[in-house]
DNA sequence: TATTTTGGTCTTTTT
DNA sequence: GACCAAAATA
């Protein structure tokens, strides 16, 4: 595994030499005054509050880069922590770029990255073998509910989900079972919450295995009960920067602190405008609590924005002015006075979810035309729910466009299963593995002869691979079932022992194909199974990238992040979340509608604290454009099946209204049609019409405005008809069954679908 | 054992 | 309506 960071201290006689710097290099002066202090603030603990466009990774990265040119410190004595591996690669590009090679030797990485290395070298110390499995929150699951179900819960009551966020969210905070106390939701499953995660991390150690909140939790563990490895780093690392600091959550920030607790040369970088992961355990409290724990700090702030119009920058301040529990900045346009104000905020509202993407694919069109690149554009939507109605028009209009954030490559189930079949031959305890395959494809192995297994591999204590192994000994199973069983073990063996003579791809193309796996999928007639192909295929070539296996396999259970996506020329499609760190000329917001933004869920859980939450939102949302946003709000959407009408968000009266400009479709909320008298009008309209002050549940549509609805087409189709359906594509009508039409998709194969998923191409 | 049928849930955001 | 899991049936 090519491993930069195992290179330790031994490398340092090889290590590249950095370009010698006497005077200030250029990219120093480029800075403005506060930039700058932050840079060369490089001794003693330093938060860095850094509005959106203020150029915080920018900074992040000159500093850096500093350090090295001023030999402060050699490039393996510096840790820099980011939160995605985007945004550690990017800034391993930058760093590269200012300084050269010599950027490969800093321990860049995100807080999970950097811990795997770690355990892997010195877990063995609290008892974790270095060769653990990284379980994804599929496994996770699986895993958790067969310990719910051996310890008798009620799984209708007690969801393995609900369980396993309770079980997280501890990890968050830094707390193993013997210390959770008296926690919230330890309550849980009738208040055995707490034996329940002790098995369950039980059941992981036996495994071999760690989930995501472990590795970090394991490695404070290892910090606290081997102070010789936590002198260690902290020696080694002579500075440590984080970024995104606002999103650490507790456990994360022990991690810091435990490191820094000597050298104190930690420089966070943050906004707390911009804390949206608080759901997942993050503690804008971290941002608060610097000051208290680092009594030195130097607090700088960024408020210069390079990035968006002044116009746009007002809409963001006024929005997030709204926010109380906030440290305040003020964010100024870097631009000169003279400087343009930009173009307003479009504001639409549109009848319905459609319409939405109609209105947003057509103005896309527009600034295609104008010159726009495709590239520069992005649609930011709360949930992924949200992006089906857009790629469907996206589809329909031919605007090339990628997701981000939607199905993953590793998760989809045929890579799942691939990736099975090698840690099954890797790690043979990998039970996790071994379960997901044994039968896949279909070799009469059933849940009876599985149930045989799991019970040997209990009472003796030993991976299932080697209780099945004893099991064809004895003549417990039948013997159809004990042949079979024998073939596959003897299969995995001789998988295993060309593993090293040959190359991972190599390898896995012979097993995906003796194993039967593919001829699985050749027989199958659904109309996925060549997609399940190509994606195979792909993996297989994916996998000729890698020297080893090993290595592959860490890769794909770290890196979760699907944006090495091709390069495609196209608009982007995604999350608020996912965007977070990203900048687009154009930014299209579409749904701002309150019950999806902000979302009800959140509200109902969290109350004012996550209103504020999706405010900043909303507000990392606006700051993401440079020269041109988009907001738009639908009168109904369709919600599982059923139409609801929606209130325009909050947030939208929120916006001032000297930068916004509006432009809505007339008549959408009032009777009759007659004049709305602007923007503001709809929220209160809305509102007060509801009853003010009072939240309500999304309203029916009552029955008299179903006839508005142009719905009623029912088997308008003939044969021979040619169709579109967003899912499929086009094809053509060969069967009608009432409301059924049976049909023949040009990409997608035969289908049943219903007609009014259909519209007439 | 494998396939079909039924019934419940679903839409917050992710390393 | 789609998707998943568990139950019913071949």
């Amino acid at each position: 595994m090519s491993d930069p960071f195992e290179l330790g201290d031994e490398v340092s006689a090889k290590a590249p030499e950095i370009t010698p710097v006497s005077a200030p290099p250029s990219w120093l002066e480029a800075l403005n005054p506060e930039q700058r202090a932050a840079v060369e603030a490089v001794d003693g603990p330093v938060l860095v509050l850094s509005g959106a466009g203020t150029g915080k990774t920018r900074v992040l990265t000159t500093r850096l880069a500093y350090i090295l040119a001023q030999r402060r410190a050699k490039p393996w004595q510096i840790l820099a922590v980011t939160f995605t591996n985007r945004a550690a690669r990017e800034m391993r590009e930058r760093v590269a770029a200012l300084v050269g090679p010599a950027a490969e030797a800093v321990w860049l990485g995100t807080f999970h990255a950097l811990c795997v290395r770690i355990l892997r070298r010195h877990g063995e110390l609290i008892g974790i073998k270095s060769n653990f499995t990284i379980l994804d929150a599929d496994d996770q699951l699986r895993l958790l509910k067969q310990i719910m179900e051996a310890n008798d819960v009620d799984s209708k009551k007690w969801p393995a989900q609900g369980l396993m966020a309770v079980i997280q969210r501890w990890k968050d905070r830094g707390l193993t079972p013997d210390r959770v106390g008296r926690e919230g939701g330890s309550d849980y499953a009738a208040g055995r919450a707490i034996p329940l995660y002790q098995a369950y991390q039980d059941r992981l150690r036996t495994l071999n295995a760690c989930d995501f909140g472990d590795l970090l939790l394991h490695c404070l563990t290892l910090f606290q009960k081997q102070p010789e490895v936590l002198t260690e780093y902290q020696t080694r690392f002579h500075y440590v920067m984080v970024d995104e600091y606002q999103d650490t959550n507790v456990a994360q920030y022990l991690w810091l602190r435990l490191l820094t607790q000597t050298r104190q040369n930690l420089c966070c970088v943050g906004d707390d405008d911009q804390s949206i992961y608080s759901w997942r355990g993050a503690e804008v409290g971290n941002i608060l609590r610097f000051e208290t724990d680092f009594p030195e700090a130097k607090v700088i702030r960024l408020e210069r924005n390079y990035r968006s119009t002044p116009t746009i920058l007002s809409a963001a301040s006024h929005l997030i002015a709204h926010n109380e529990d906030r440290l305040g900045k003020t964010l100024r346009t870097a631009h000169g006075k003279d400087s343009e104000s930009g173009a307003p905020v479009k504001l639409r509202g549109v009848w319905d979810g459609q319409e939405e993407a109609r209105w947003v694919v057509d103005e896309i069109e527009a600034l295609q035309t104008g010159g726009q690149k495709l590239t520069e554009i992005a649609i930011l939507v709360r949930a992924g729910f949200q992006m089906l109605e857009f790629e469907e028009r996206l589809i329909t209009t031919g605007v090339p466009y990628r997701v981000i954030g939607g199905p993953r490559f590793y998760e989809r189930m045929e890579i799942r299963d691939a990736i099975a079949y090698l840690r099954v031959i890797f790690q043979p305890d990998d039970d996790l593995a071994f379960e997901r395959i044994v039968n896949k494809p279909k070799r009469g192995l059933g849940q009876t002869t599985i149930q045989k297994i799991h019970l040997l591999a209990r009472a003796q204590s030993t991976s299932l691979m080697e209780a099945a192994m004893r099991m064809i000994e004895t003549d417990e199973l039948r013997p159809q079932a004990r042949n079979t069983i024998r073939e596959l073990i003897t299969d995995f063996a001789r998988w295993r022992s060309l593993a090293d003579a040959m190359a991972p791809a190599e390898l896995a193309a012979m097993i995906l194909e003796e194993s039967g796996y593919i001829e699985m999928w050749q027989r199958d007639k659904s109309p996925e199974a060549p997609g399940r192909l190509e994606n195979l295929r792909e993996f297989v070539t994916g996998l000729e990238e890698w020297d080893t296996i090993a290595g592959f396999l860490e890769h794909v259970s770290l890196v979760m992040d699907n944006d090495a996506q091709s390069t495609d020329e196209g608009i982007t499609l995604m999350t608020l979340h996912a965007a977070k760190g990203l900048e687009f000329d154009t930014v299209f917001l579409p749904g701002w509608e309150e019950d999806i933004f902000p979302n009800r869920r959140a509200l109902d859980e969290g109350g004012q604290k996550s209103l504020e939450e999706e405010r900043r939102l909303a507000y990392v949302g606006l700051t993401r454009a440079r020269r041109r946003v988009f907001v738009s709000f639908a009168a109904n959407r369709r919600v599982y099946n059923q139409w609801q009408s929606s209130i325009p968000s909050r947030f939208i009266s929120e916006l001032p209204k000297e930068a916004v400009e509006e432009e809505s479709d007339a008549g959408l909320y009032g009777q009759g049609g007659g004049g709305f008298g602007g923007w503001s009008g709809f929220a209160d309209g809305g509102v007060s019409r509801a009853g003010a002050g009072v939240r309500r549940a999304p309203r029916m549509i009552d029955g008299e405005s179903y006839t508005i609805l142009p719905r009623d087409t029912a088997s308008s189709y003939e044969l021979g008809d040619r169709v579109f359906h967003q899912k499929f594509g086009y094809g053509i009508i060969e069967d009608i069954d009432g409301t059924k039409l049976d049909i023949a998709f040009e990409k997608a194969g035969r289908k049943k679908v219903l007609d009014s998923f259909v519209q007439p191409a």
